[in-house]
DNA sequence: AATGAATGAGATTTCATTCAT
DNA sequence: AATGAATGAAATCTCATTCAT
């Protein structure tokens, strides 16, 4: 009797598979969301697409990820882990590298991670009500972006690598937006107009700081 | 949910009333569907909430606009009579002003247009698939931006101003983006990083073009 | 963007239609489901089968009832409305009453309503995880079968008509348990003997509270 | 959800493992079952959840119980050993005791089953398209029911006992939803009322057949 | 024997859209 | 014109059961 579907909707999490080929399959699985989710959006990507996508069935997929939310949280998971060691990298060549070249270092980040960058600007877009793991997601990248720019340039205050690195996260998304729109009418010189104007502005307000460079 | 199956049906167009009572009833809708997309964004926006929202009937909406995309359509069109007024008063007033008071003056334009603009930013969002009303609103905006461009430094070359407009829409869509994530850890100082960030680009590229001021 | 199930999903109620068809397909919506939930119980019961049964669409069923859950509560609310009419009119001829009569009477409360009896029952079973609708159908019930004690014996202390009538309404689902099972072995004359029992009982019970008759 | 498509898998039958090992296996898988049938009753019980309850694989579920309705059987089986030992008992101690202590003991044959008796009272509640063997179940324990009946009483009637033994079994389940009740408004000394009924009902009936004591 | 991945039918629910009144 | 009921395709999610390893 009764309709119980777990009170704690929330706490679900992607099942981790423990034999070969279930890990080969979440991989799949994954890769199909990735692509999928950068075509359509989240909203208009259907489980049965992803599904189909990875060669799997619908049940398949709901072994693994128990939701769709949980799927876009297991993309922004993945997605986490990599961007840390981008970031990491980024930090250890800071010094032989010129004010413009860190900055198209960061632009970089969310494009060098090909298959599921569009993915994660996809997941990064939705207008609100998103769900807790996305709005980290967020919060994290800032945080991470901040680190990265008083490692680089130390005399930055805390707040305002804050709000210099909320900054450079929406251009990281810009990178994406332009990438996308070629094709309608944007040509890729854009490109380079944006990363003249972060390198301007982080030039700038490095020196303003003191940074040397 | 999903961008709809919509091929030929695209080619219809809302319905303009000519009486009193149904221009009022046009607009509440109008203002309903730009508040809950607003909220929701394209996809998760249903008709019958936006119709609930204006406080009308399902039908009622459906007489006016015989789809979703006609409607989403329709605040497009709104919205580029109200930008089209926005930009000729920059263009005006140029003369007068300072390359960051240009700069400023363009970010504002989205965030100008209060209740609106958030719906329009999310209209522009969608990843892919897009009706191509919207994918022409885009190239629109960039066109226009690129005009003022070249109203207030004659020196730019064409295809630069197409190039840099396209960063500037981008720096638009961020002021929104931010202006939403207060309150995800974001302090409104931010976004004076962003006007700063773009005057510093703008101020180059003025430079560089042979602009004086 | 993002799945956005209303958050409150618990506040959710049946809507009330307003034009005449809506009235009617409502009300053959609420029989259909009373004869498949006494049919094969709220679980086994699928909203396709309750609007195939009332000859609607699913989707007819759900602009109704917004979920299955409503659709149970409303058929809860109905008898509860029925069910004080009958307990009432109870009241009404105590007086002129014996006690076995009296028992019979409140036995056959449950099974006089007759189409939708079957399928109350079956909701007020359910093992464990009620909706507090129904819970709260149980709760109600007793406390409206102790008000009828005391009304028939007002000798009856209230905490002890408490726990007669939790007695009482046991004995009303075993009416129909004992209905249903005919067929399966049980002879009709079973339910006399549950009628001998419930008026020994009255019978000793109102004495010991001092009652006449 | 709802009873399976079962017609001819009914007559499968649950393995009997003959190792160590393997029994152990199915006593904490029945046990397991039991737990979780009490719980969420028949229809929500799902038979991975089973399996993680009892810490097994699905697999290994399913080695022994080869579908869902085998493992309720199983446990109606078990059940039935069970109560014939109580049963008898109940029988060997008749001579001396009382009618109450008689009427009590039966009440308690439910209910001294712990673990179990819940999710077999479970069982016997679905209102219709039960399994044979269910249906079994309930004609089963009102033969012995009846059997006890006239051991104590040989002056009652073959048939009259099969319709006391039809109450009596309401009255059995009527325990167990009593005490499952308390939480919900249910006062412990409801069971004292209950008890009270039967008892009298009993005497009641003793007397009119003839029995001394 | 044990494991747990795979299957896929079917249940619930949503929503754009149409249409009778 | 307005209303709101009806439609039904499609999406999300569940779970009993099978089967390869």
């Amino acid at each position: 009797m009764s309709s119980n579907k777990s009170t704690e909707t929330q706490t679900r999490t992607a099942l981790s598979p423990t034999r070969r080929p279930g890990q080969e399959r979440v991989a799949a699985l994954l890769e199909a969301a990735a692509a999928v989710i950068a075509d359509k959006g989240y909203d208009a990507t259907t489980m049965a697409e992803v599904a189909a996508r990875a060669g799997a069935q619908i049940g398949s997929l709901y072994r693994f990820f128990p939701n769709k939310d949980v799927l876009a949280n297991a993309l922004v998971e993945r997605f986490h882990v990599r961007a840390a060691e981008t970031f990491d990298a980024i930090d250890k060549e800071t010094e032989n590298r010129s004010v413009a070249e860190f900055a198209n270092a960061l632009l970089n980040v969310l494009g060098e991670l090909r298959p599921d960058s569009r993915a994660i600007v996809a997941l990064l877009e939705g207008t609100a009500e998103l769900s807790a793991h996305r709005l980290e997601l967020r919060r994290n990248l800032r945080k991470r972006i901040a680190q990265s720019l008083i490692h680089r340039c130390p005399g930055l205050r805390k707040t305002q690598a804050d709000d210099v690195a909320a900054v450079l996260l929406q251009a990281m998304k810009s990178v994406r937006a332009l990438t996308q729109e070629e094709g309608n009418g944007v040509r890729p010189a854009a490109l380079n107009e944006l990363r003249l104007m972060v390198q301007c502005y982080l030039a700038k307000t490095f020196a303003d700081a003191g940074c040397p460079r």
